[in-house]
DNA sequence: AGTCCACAGGAAGGGCAGGCGA
DNA sequence: TCGCCTGCCCTTCCTGTGGACT
């Protein structure tokens, strides 16, 4: 493309109407006024609060429900509405948010103390101190300056498979290392069995209370994606049937709201860039393509090199062999490759564990298999659409110099 | 019934980097 | 500056395991 009409398609991407009108109404963060099809829940998540107002410590709530439920979006809506209450009458309660699955802020026990306690604008370096020193500061600061505390966990069960309950047992039991606030808890969780496997006495003070949020259906996600729709698109740019297949598609995976607002997004990014007046069905299909597409790639291309490595090993003997990879063939083969590429290997331990952490990424799947006299391995299987293998191959092989 | 294979995966700890406080 | 603390990545050592084979 020349310079000018270089300069002729930025003018025309201006002058022309553009289909959205406010990008940000699709967007995760967006806090719409109301919250549809969720009252109940916001109903029995503020009456178990409202005692806050009247500083009697709240029982402490657990919420379950599967991705995309809405949990999120309505506790910080309950909070932000009681937030506003207490100010307005002049009553303390502080309330900190903390999503457990936030790398670099949630790994550790450490971490998360020293992230409450920032929230709360103390200073804590981000290594360094004893962990008992960062507790103490957080109670002193608890203690000096405020009398209700909330504290809602997101996403809780990832901060429990990562450092276990000892961690929130003691959070359960912060009462009693307090003279005068009071704290009680918010665990919000994706995993509706999570709680079976913790110990019975935090289990049971975690979740005094519990709400439970079922998936959407079809016809809410339909009322959910118009409303935003309105809200983020040009009037009239919607052609019939796309929010129903929105709707639809995200209904099949687990009534998904936020598959469903990212889809309308995507679709409607991909009809403005065809410079298309309207977002049609097709583009739908489209954006489900490329979120498949975009999202593995990612997940590969954002690893360590040692793993992306390895993820070329078992990319190069699936090309070959097809679905029957075991681990000693996939080590065999990556020794191989560092061998190739110069670099240092890692032990067959690490790599198992490597292994296993592609599997959780959800790159390959694993299942641990016998075969009799000839040991036991895991069967290792690809789960990448071959389309997106080449890319990744591409990408891997211009890294690696293959 | 006992043996043996090829690992899985737990536990412990080394080494390094980043950071604090005396 | 030094001792101490934490996180992270990794190795070493070890025990456990399911089922084919003897």
């Amino acid at each position: 493309m020349d310079q000018k009409s270089l300069q002729d398609m930025f003018s025309e991407y201006l002058e022309k109407t553009s289909i959205f009108k406010n990008k940000n109404a699709l967007s995760l963060q967006f806090q719409p006024e109301e919250i549809q099809h969720r009252q109940n829940q916001i109903n029995e998540l503020a009456g178990i609060l409202t005692p806050a107002l009247r500083q009697i410590n709240p029982s402490n709530i657990f919420i379950y429900g599967s991705v995309g439920t809405g949990k999120t979006l309505t506790v910080n809506h309950v909070a932000e509405e009681l937030q506003k209450t207490a100010q307005s009458h002049n009553v303390n309660i502080k309330l900190l948010y903390l999503n457990c699955k936030m790398k670099k802020v949630a790994d550790t026990e450490y971490r998360v103390l020293s992230q409450l306690a920032r929230e709360l604008g103390e200073t804590v370096p981000s290594t360094g101190l004893p962990t008992e020193d960062v507790y103490n500061r957080f109670f002193q600061k608890l203690d000096e300056e405020y009398s209700q505390i909330i504290i809602m966990l997101d996403e809780v069960d990832a901060l429990y498979k990562k450092i276990g309950d000892n961690f929130l047992y003691t959070l359960t039991r912060m009462n009693e290392q307090l003279v005068n606030a009071q704290v009680s808890m918010i665990g919000i969780s994706n995993d509706l069995n999570f709680t079976q496997y913790m110990d019975s006495r935090v289990k049971s003070s975690l979740s005094e209370e519990e709400i439970i949020f079922p998936p959407y259906n079809a016809f809410e996600l339909v009322d959910i994606l118009q409303e935003r729709a309105q809200l983020a698109f040009t009037e009239g740019v919607i052609q019939d049937g796309v929010i129903q297949m929105c709707a639809a598609v995200a209904a099949q995976d687990h009534g998904d709201a936020r598959r469903a607002l990212d889809l309308l997004k995507v679709a409607g990014e991909l009809a403005e860039r065809a410079q298309k007046e309207e977002i049609t069905t097709e583009d739908v299909e489209a954006a489900q393509e490329k979120i498949e597409k975009d999202k593995t790639f990612e997940a590969v291309t954002a690893q360590t090199k040692q793993k992306q490595l390895l993820v070329y090993a078992i990319l190069d003997l699936y090309q070959e062999y097809g679905t029957m990879l075991s681990t000693g063939d996939v080590y065999k083969k990556y020794t191989d490759l560092c061998k190739k590429t110069g670099m240092s290997h890692l032990t067959s331990r690490r790599v198992s564990d490597l292994i296993s952490e592609l599997d959780m990424l959800g790159i390959i799947t694993t299942s641990v298999i016998s075969k009799g006299r000839y040991g036991r391995t895991r069967h290792i299987t690809l789960n990448i659409s071959d389309e997106i293998v080449e890319k990744i191959e591409q990408h891997l092989k211009e890294r690696f110099y293959l």
